[in-house]
DNA sequence: ACAACGCCCTGAGGGC
DNA sequence: TGCCCTCAGGGCGTTG
């Protein structure tokens, strides 16, 4: 399950093994890993043959590379997607969806990987955006942004992250907090796993109001936050140097380190009681049910808070 | 406008 | 052995 770390040791793989590599043929296997390309797999192909890789990029969980000034490919791994630069010939992995070889024999190829198909490529123009999150009285920056991802928000990691205006929404929003650290739209980069895993070091519980936060205690939520996702780092990031982009969303991190996700019945790491899964959204919860307390319950609808100045 | 739900997909694992 | 059920869950389209 690839969450910001993840895709960021894929990014370092792409930038060292895809990023100024000349693209000789594209071969689509699944059309589901192009349907985010509207034109299809044909024209998916033709665009890219011949057309040189730029340096990798990402915001969240998506990547991208550009190729000429303009477009790019923008990939994203879902739940199962791999990129893996495989030794052209290498036998076909069982759920290969994408193959990409360069014009180099001795490069390699790219390949796309994806068992359950929640992933893909697909080509778009790419614009100088005012980023979702951004101040519009921030400097302008050259960055440009696929313009189908504009409304992703930047990541706890990127310099340009904005405290202040996600601290804002959080205030203004009637939500919970895991649902608002799930919307890519006002964080992105954190998934399921790192929202439960930065929940429990906060000691918050996952359904709090996002409008009863303060200030020093979203500060605290995004300092956990960058903590486990720069953990996660230093393990993933330190797999990738050979032929294969590392991509598996299982950088070794998951087993060893995680105090909260998966680790239902288990003692809490901090004080021995039994951790808890609560079935959530369609997926699950885990927490602590001392270091974590839910809520109290609200005697009416929480209004929008006001604040006079 | 905002919040929340349902669906897409495949394979692993459990129960019987 | 095999069948059926549940679970994993990011993101987007639809609904409320």
């Amino acid at each position: 399950m690839p969450e910001l770390p993840e895709v960021e040791v894929v990014r370092r793989g792409l930038e060292r093994w895809a990023s100024g590599r000349t693209i000789s043929e594209v071969e689509v296997l699944h059309p589901r890993a192009v349907r985010r390309h509207v034109a299809g797999a044909a024209d998916f192909a033709d665009r890219l043959r011949g057309h040189r890789f730029g340096p990798a990029r990402r915001r969240g969980k998506y990547l991208w590379l550009p190729l000429d000034p303009g477009f790019c490919v923008l990939a994203h791994l879902g739940m199962s997607g791999q990129l893996l630069i495989q030794p052209s010939g290498a036998p076909d992995e069982k759920h290969l969806r994408i193959r990409i070889t360069f014009e180099d024999p001795d490069a390699g190829e790219l390949r796309f990987v994806d068992q359950r198909t929640f992933g893909g490529l697909s080509l778009h123009p790419e614009n100088l955006a005012l980023h979702a999150g951004d101040r519009p009285t921030a400097p302008a920056t050259a960055e440009t942004l696929p313009d189908v991802i504009a409304h992703i928000a930047r990541d706890p990691l990127d310099p340009a992250f904005d405290e202040a205006a996600f601290h804002a929404a959080l205030r203004r929003s009637r939500t919970t907090i895991k649902r608002a650290l799930l919307d890519q739209s006002l964080i992105s980069g954190v998934g399921n796993i790192y929202a439960d895993e930065a929940l429990w070091r906060a000691r918050l519980h996952y359904e709090r109001p996002t409008a009863s936060l303060t200030r020093p205690r979203t500060t605290e939520l995004l300092d956990h936050i960058r903590d486990v996702m720069h953990a996660a780092l230093a393990v993933g990031g330190t797999s990738f140097d050979s032929l294969y982009v590392n991509v598996n969303g299982e950088s070794g991190y998951f087993e060893r380190s995680l105090d909260a996700y998966g680790r239902a019945d288990e003692p809490c790491r901090r004080c021995g009681t039994p951790m808890r899964r609560r079935p959530w959204m369609n997926r699950s919860s885990y927490y602590c049910p001392r270091c974590q307390p839910p809520p109290r319950p609200r005697r009416s609808l929480p209004a929008a808070p006001k604040r006079a100045g």
